[in-house]
DNA sequence: AGCACGCCGACT
DNA sequence: GTCGGCGTGCTC
């Protein structure tokens, strides 16, 4: 037995506390780590603490201090503790249990999703120079030689350094090699990537702190007085010093115009002291309450109904038609909230979570309101998160993600278009719905919850009509504007020129023309699928398809690339065809930039601009362009999804939707609820303050009951025709879907895997299976994909049961060698 | 995740 | 014959 491990098991036997930890990585099953004595007051859950797994060392953090001592292994010892306090609370760990267990991914990696990447720290292997080497390297070989030759120079060298120095990515044999004959060794190295934001301050030397002393130096020192600049400098310091209490080294010499080379001159004076201070990184905004509104009858009513029903159940859906003014109810709410210094969560989607939302909310709630959502970096998330913990920060405006901040006393979420499908995360686990998941949460503090939107979702309003949510509607539009008035322009019966879809029907020119000559705005809305840009081969209409997907590529005019946009790997353009080795092709663009051609055609003294992922770059085009929308500087709004989500127009007169077939098209148990939600909420765009807007729908298929529905805005109708037909074929809200993706790069290897994985729930859930099958797009990343579904009663025991069955198969499948590598994916309740 | 070990194809 | 590719197993 070795020193090393003789040492580790009395360290073991001695240890009487044992730590469970999670790590940001997609383990198994959590570990532990034992407790040295001397770290044990430090040591407590929601703590980081750096332990080392496999060579490596993590930050993790400590779930739970027990003194069990495991008896399979010997656990290593925690080597220290990261933080003083908690950096998340017992309600957050119960959050992420919660996630973990219900959607089942592992508690890594909703940590992983949970934590703002500055938090999450691995280490990096450094290579050190071991000085009593010498510089002897005879003996090396050629690439460890290399390796050497740089150590010695630089004493210190990173592994990606090594890999360079090498040119391959395989370097661990050559170290260890090196490590064997004492050259260096190696050091696994825990770095905080969190930094304070430093600012340079400029500030009066304390010799010249009274006015005597400073009018002596102003008007008798000599040296000074030669130095025009810096007189003058030294003045305009005076003068902002005497304003605004701080001085900023950047603002003061953008705002005198001087260089820094005169401000140093003043510093090596002595006159002036540079001095580098920590700055918050999120503007401060005075901590006011400013709520300048009254609330109309309704809107009265609906908040005293809230209130009210708030008392008897967590949550509420408060169903209100758009610009029926929901936003005004919840900030008398949250007024209410903050009296009680409690927090308050207002999630939106973070599409809507635009410039403008934001703006309004700051002007009511200044400094008490946080902003969390994509667009803010790693440090500045850090910041938000520490103000969030200590209370500080009291409403928190933020995209789904805002729901792992760790709030320490919450007494209400606000979850607004609560039937936008962007609350349910996607591809990486965990695959949680941001509004179900808060509801949980919430439940964990006793807050309530609201729910809004002008069209609920079906499981919300159902579960407001068996009594589960209190339901509360505000059915008026503010100031009593009509619904506009929405028109279906069948364009099956429209006659074209050319051979293929109607972009502009005359209907819509005619109503285009009428908005122009009201001087009123125009939103066209293009539904994204189905019509982005590519090339086609002239000859044969062969079109350039991802090597690694079965998806065609899109045409990226501005790059001049093909791009995939399932797995994001760029092609240059194609010039021969691979079917027929004919040279002609033809950039094809029915997307948003063929529109605004077209419209540029027809309304050449318009001014029309786009809003797609293209044309708006960078962090704040998007906002850019809707500013100049609102002050009217664009007259013809076109573009996807984002001219729809949270925005508020005044001057709309005209929305056009161009292809209702490419919403209500898809075959998919929700088309009929996604193009309802669609419809009317870009419908909401349409007339505001005193005049009745107008809808125009250009659509093939007319006869489809949801556009009767919209076109009467009526809600209820479309609920009760639709929960009809979810109870008859036994969809959701009725049932519970769980789909399971099987992915691996044989597609006779997913298929039988897939049929072995279904056989193996026959027995006990055959009944609730559908599939597998091959999806429409069998083929992602080089690997060929599966898909089963099951339809589960509403029986939690039920579900809990087939979803250990489903551990249960997937570790079976996993221990058949012919399917050890298929990537085996649930998700639960997929939207 | 990330790294080591072990087993098969294209090269000296 | 080996080098190095990737598939598989394990981490407290």
């Amino acid at each position: 037995m070795s020193g090393a491990t003789y040492k580790e098991d009395l360290f073991t036997e001695k240890a009487t506390h044992f730590a469970e930890v999670l790590l940001p990585l997609a383990l198994p099953k959590n570990y532990t780590w034992a407790v040295p004595a001397n770290l044990l007051e430090k040591v407590q859950p929601g703590c980081r603490v750096e332990v080392v797994l496999k060579n490596k060392k993590y930050a993790g953090i400590v779930k739970l201090v027990h003194t069990e001592k495991p008896k399979a292994f010997n656990p290593q010892p925690i080597l220290n503790v990261l933080d003083d306090e908690p950096i998340v609370f017992g309600n957050q760990l119960k959050l992420w249990a919660w996630l973990s267990d219900y959607y089942m991914c592992s508690e890594g990696e909703v940590m992983q999703a949970a934590l703002p990447t500055h938090f999450k720290l691995s280490s990096e292997t450094v290579l050190m120079y071991n000085d009593e080497a010498g510089d002897d390297f005879a003996h090396l070989d050629d690439e460890e030689f290399l390796v050497a030759e740089a150590l010695l120079l630089k004493k210190e060298l990173r592994l990606v350094e090594v890999q360079q120095i090498l040119d391959v990515s395989h370097v661990y044999p050559v170290i260890k090699r090196l490590i064997e004959k004492g050259i260096c060794f190696v050091w696994e190295d825990l770095k905080n990537k969190y930094t304070e934001k430093k600012e340079n301050f400029v500030i009066l030397h304390p010799e010249f702190a009274t006015e005597e002393a400073l009018s002596n130096l102003l008007s008798n020192d000599k040296k000074l007085q030669k130095a025009e600049k810096q007189m003058e400098l030294l003045l305009a310091f005076l003068h902002f010093m005497k304003t605004t209490g701080e001085v900023k080294q950047m603002d003061l010499l953008k705002k005198s115009n001087a260089t820094a080379a005169q401000l140093k001159g003043l510093a090596d004076k002595g006159i002036l002291i540079i001095e580098k201070r920590s700055v918050d990184r999120i503007k401060n905004l005075p901590k006011s309450i400013n709520i300048n509104f009254t609330l109309s009858e309704a809107q009265q009513k609906a908040l005293e109904e809230v209130k009210a029903s708030q008392q008897q159940k967590q949550v509420a859906l408060l169903h209100g038609v758009t610009s029926s003014g929901k936003t005004q109810i919840y900030v008398k709410l949250i007024e209410e909230l903050l009296a009680k210094n409690k927090q308050v969560l207002y999630m939106l989607p973070e599409i809507a979570l635009t410039a403008q939302v934001i703006r309004r909310l700051q002007i009511y709630f200044g400094g008490y309101i946080a902003i969390y959502h994509s667009k803010f970096n790693s440090n500045e998330r850090i910041e938000i998160w520490n103000k969030v913990k200590s209370g500080e920060a009291k409403i928190i405006l933020g995209a789904r993600s805002a729901l792992f901040l760790p709030f320490r006393d919450l007494g209400l979420v606000i979850c607004d278009e609560e039937h936008d499908s962007s609350y349910k995360q996607q591809d990486p686990a965990p695959r949680y719905h941001a509004r179900d998941a808060t509801i949980y949460f919430a439940s964990l503090f006793g807050a309530n919850v609201i729910l809004g939107s002008a069209t609920p979702s079906l499981e919300s309003y159902y579960n407001a009509s068996v009594g589960k949510y209190a339901l509360v509607e505000l059915l008026s539009r503010f100031g009593d504007v009509d619904l506009p008035k929405i028109e279906i322009v069948d364009t099956k019966k429209l006659f074209t020129k050319e051979k293929g879809k109607v972009i502009l029907s005359v209907p819509l020119q005619e109503a285009i023309t009428e908005s122009l000559q009201k001087q009123k705005q125009v939103i066209l809305f293009q539904n994204r699928r189905g019509y982005s840009p590519y090339q086609v081969c002239q000859t044969c209409g062969w079109i350039p398809h991802c090597h690694n997907c079965d998806v065609s590529l899109t045409f990226h005019k501005l790059s001049n690339k093909l791009v995939c946009h399932y797995c994001g790997t760029n092609y240059p353009p194609v010039h021969t065809c691979e079917a027929c080795g004919n040279h002609h092709f033809a950039q094809q663009n029915f997307g948003t930039e063929r529109v605004e051609e077209e419209l540029q055609e027809f309304f050449p003294d318009a001014k029309v601009s786009r809003m797609d992922m293209d044309a708006v770059k960078g962090k704040h085009g998007h906002d850019a362009l809707i500013q100049l929308f609102e002050q009217q500087r664009i007259d013809i709004l076109v573009g996807t999804q984002m001219v729809v989500k949270g925005l508020d127009f005044e001057h709309v007169y005209l929305v056009g939707i161009l292809d209702g077939d490419a919403i209500l098209g898809f075959a998919d148990f929700r088309v009929s609820e996604r193009g309802f939600q669609l419809m009317e909420q870009v419908s909401g765009r349409a007339g505001r303050k005193n005049e009745q807007g107008k809808v125009l729908v250009q659509v093939r298929n007319v006869n489809q009951p949801v556009l009767f529905f919209v076109q009467q805005h009526d809600f209820k109708s479309f609920y009760k025709s639709e929960i009809d037909s979810r109870k008859q074929f036994q969809y959701p809200p009725f049932t519970r879907l769980l789909q399971i993706t099987f992915k691996h790069k044989k597609p006779d290897v997913v298929a039988h895997a897939a049929r072995t994985f279904a056989q193996g729930m026959q027995s006990l859930y055959g009944q609730y299976i559908i599939g597998p099958a091959q999806p429409i797009i069998n083929k992602i990343r080089n690997l060929y994909l599966m898909e089963m579904m099951l339809k589960l009663p509403k029986d939690t025991q039920l579900i809990n049961a087939c979803k250990h069955m489903i551990q249960q198969q997937t570790a079976i499948l996993h221990n058949d060698s012919r399917f050890k590598s298929v990537v085996i994916t649930p998700d639960v309740d997929p939207y």
